[in-house]
DNA sequence: TCTGGGGTCCTAGGACCC
DNA sequence: TCTGGGGTCCTAGGACCC
């Protein structure tokens, strides 16, 4: 296939990023953002925000983002903020305010949609770009063959900023997998472009756990095997490595390492799952603190019914999740017999899977889950939304379409 | 001093149907 | 009577990502 050009964007330091922006006085802080019941910056006698610092933070809680400062300290996310404290006592806590960052997600998006349209979403703060058919993409100079694609590249950057004050790092190369290792490559606000060509000395050095899809477990299990660079890796038979990991996964490494990737950016796909779930303060049983964790219980039942009709799809599987204290987790569903975003029916299934889990040991998260969505207009005409109807039921209503209201309808 | 909240995809076994 | 596959749906768990 004719080469591409795929970007991958990524947001520098995001979160902590956007808070910069509030608090400019904290440029060149360590800063750390995370923690559910972090302190707001409260106002001072002065009318000067005053910050909480990390080292007075005590309880449950991870670090979501970290300034580039905090990170030098070995701060990162995902880290327990107790220990972040320990590393980065001096560093400024701020609690996340996900309100606020979507915002500058739709701004840097619309940004570069101006330049590009093609964009496929990876989350609140990155996304893919396909750069093929933009104009100019393909142009070359006598020193830089990478010249047109490079003022592109330049002028996204450009406007990003200019929408949102904030900087990125762009990655490009002919596919999603080389792009999204190459936004790394430069951080912050670096480009990087590379072909199959710089993939010996530019990719095959690097850790294979840096390929997107090699986690903790894969990475541990490649050690083991000796295997430690994405060379390494590449330089593996496949055969052999799909004897390690499978067909599927195995195949998959051997292509990975050799840099080869042909999914297309996906600009629009519908959601499979929506769900909300909640760490508790402290871990709860279902007996001793019946009271309690069913009022979370109705009150997560209650705000997954609302994201359901806020977006606009309707349920047919309803499940929950449970985190014991000893961390192992556990999940229970249900299949109804039609689709609902009815609060009470949500609560009611949720309940029965619920009764299907283990409840002796202690809880520490508990969450409630919908899937098999759909669309309302996708469903046949005579089963309206959290209509009660049996699948044998619905396979009958049809005979009733566009005939007067029955009482089963009301 | 442990480890948040929101997702996707894959695997695998059993039920059930043809 | 026994032996068989293939396809789809449901359920549970797990790896991985942002």
């Amino acid at each position: 296939m004719p080469c591409r050009w795929i970007a991958h964007l990524d947001m520098d330091a995001f979160y902590a990023s956007v808070e910069l922006l509030r608090y400019p006085v904290l440029r060149g802080r360590g800063v750390v953002v995370g923690g559910r019941r972090a302190q707001q910056p409260v106002l001072q006698a002065d009318g000067s925000p005053g910050f909480s610092e990390l080292r007075s933070y005590a309880g449950r809680g991870v670090v979501t983002t970290a300034t580039y400062e905090a990170r030098s300290l070995g701060v990162h996310s995902g880290m327990g903020l107790m220990k972040a404290a320990a590393l980065a006592p001096d560093a400024v806590l701020l609690p996340a305010d996900f309100d606020e960052y979507r915002k500058y997600s739709r701004l840097f998006k619309a940004a570069v949609a101006e330049v590009a349209p093609l964009i496929e979403d990876r989350g609140i703060d990155e996304i893919y770009i396909d750069l093929t058919e933009a104009p100019g993409a393909q142009d070359v100079t006598d020193d830089d063959p990478y010249a047109g694609i490079r003022a592109i590249a330049e002028r996204i950057k450009a406007r990003v900023y200019l929408a949102t004050g904030l900087g990125c790092s762009m990655g490009i190369s002919p596919n999603k997998l080389l792009s999204k290792i190459s936004s790394e490559l430069d951080k912050p606000n670096g480009l990087t472009i590379l072909t199959h060509a710089d993939i010996p000395s530019l990719i095959w050095p690097l850790p294979a756990k840096r390929v997107n899809g090699i986690g903790p477990k894969a990475s541990v299990k490649l050690e083991v095997l000796g295997i430690r660079t994405i060379g390494e890796l590449a330089a593996a038979d496949a055969q052999w490595l799909v004897e390690q990991f499978g067909s599927n996964y195995g195949a998959w490494l051997h292509q990975a390492a050799h840099g080869r990737d042909e999914r297309p950016v996906v600009t629009f796909s519908e959601p499979k799952s929506i769900s909300r779930e909640t760490t508790f303060e402290r871990d709860l049983h279902a007996r001793e603190d019946r009271a309690v964790l069913g009022a979370i219980f109705t009150l997560l039942c209650e705000q997954l019914a609302a994201d359901l009709q806020r977006k606009g799809y309707l349920a047919k599987t309803i499940g929950v999740k449970l985190r014991y204290d000893d961390f192992r987790i556990v999940t229970r569903e249900l299949t109804l017999e039609s689709h609902t975003s009815d609060a009470h029916t949500i609560r009611r299934t949720a309940g029965r899977c619920l009764k299907k889990a283990m409840l002796e040991q202690r809880l520490r998260l508990l969450g409630v889950r919908a899937g098999s969505l759909c669309k309302p207009d996708a469903l046949p005409a005579s089963a309206p939304a959290g209509a009660n109807v049996t699948g044998r039921d619905q396979l009958q209503l049809p005979m009733f379409e566009g005939s007067t209201r029955t009482t089963s309808d009301v």
